[in-house]
DNA sequence: ACCTGGGCTTGACCTGGGTTAAGGCGGAGG
DNA sequence: CCTCCGCCTTAACCCAGGTCAAGCCCAGGT
């Protein structure tokens, strides 16, 4: 077993046995990327996905206008890849890039489904990360129901103090739905307001 | 079988042997709400979900600070319960009222959970319903990210045609985030602009 | 026919965030 | 050491949407 502390952390999700783990590390491939870096870019297949081992990534959504929007950061021990679209069998509508030299864990998803043929504890486990996905989403659309930027800024950096420093300012606005000209405003404002 | 139609429509999600759709309806019960009835009140434990049969519902979230949003609508063959509560196995903090004398099939997850043990089917079905319901969060998501209220509007109507009539508008409102004079006066601004 | 109330509209005014454009500042490379 | 570039800040101006308040329309009840 190449990688315990990750089995461990997957194993609180749904009950995995440790043979069951060793035959996933069999098909899994390691790959590092550079800053900068795509993991996916716009267009690519969404037939592959990655658990973060060392690194942080922004999920980016290009839209046809050319508007960037950022879904996600994904940091050490999450998972990375253009979850919606493989579900959909589409391909992929967003570039997953590194924001810092990175290291990844690749599965393909077809050796996904070939593990998950053989033992049920791996269809399990997809149901709790879709679960899991489910509550994230549905409670960052709370945020944009009922909070103001600047509240969402704050909850923002109270759920994700793991990156400050590692996330550029800009990434953060396009991630709260706001410029980085309306972040900036922000901020100085609440510094005046805190002194 | 008492709702073939129902059983083939979840069937297209997951493959299910008729006879376990015969003992799902063995342990689900009918129930009729009047119009303002409520399903689930904030505060419920989050322990049955249902299939509306017939009417339409409004799930609500009711904001620490009073503020409505609501989180979606549903009418016939689709799910009402407080799913993300139930996930967490957290009291249900949102509201589901019907906005029509409604109809619907109700679920104890007990007894759903009864009949994930008993056959896989179940689970693999619980397993669709998660990603699916991901895969409409995100859109949502990326709605608010990328398009401004009356796009949002717009896409509203393309996507629920058949709500038309059916909900109020202030509800409509608060489902794009916005005030109902808001509403209002963006579609005023279209009647003016299309004449 | 008359009231009543709920739901929609309209207007006046305010505010937060978008847009554009001009700096400031610190780090990497010449 | 200076320059350039990427990133952040600030300012000026505009507009969408919020808030408050007044009205309108119509369906239901008496």
């Amino acid at each position: 077993m190449r990688f315990p502390k990750l089995f461990e952390r997957l194993a609180t999700l749904a009950p995995l046995p440790p043979e069951e783990w060793v035959k996933a590390e069999a098909v899994a491939k390691e790959q590092s990327l550079a800053k900068r870096e795509l993991f996916m870019r716009p267009g690519d297949a969404a037939d592959r996905f990655a658990v973060v081992l060392q690194g942080v990534f922004r999920g980016v959504r290009v839209s046809p206008r050319g508007g960037e929007s950022i879904k996600a950061f994904r940091a050490e021990g999450e998972l990375i890849g253009a979850y919606a679209e493989m579900l959909q069998r589409l391909p992929s509508m967003t570039a997953i890039e590194a924001l810092e030299p990175s290291h990844v864990l690749v599965f393909q998803t077809r050796d996904f489904q070939q593990l998950e043929q053989g033992h049920v504890c791996w269809e399990r486990l997809a149901r709790r990360v879709a679960e899991q996905h489910f509550v994230l989403k549905e409670r960052r659309e709370q945020e944009f129901l009922e909070l103001s930027a600047e509240e969402r800024l704050v909850k923002f950096w109270e759920e994700h103090p793991h990156l400050k420093g590692r996330v550029p300012q800009r990434d953060v606005a396009a991630y709260l739905g706001i410029t980085e000209v309306a972040l900036s405003r922000i901020m100085s404002r609440r510094r005046k307001r805190a002194e």
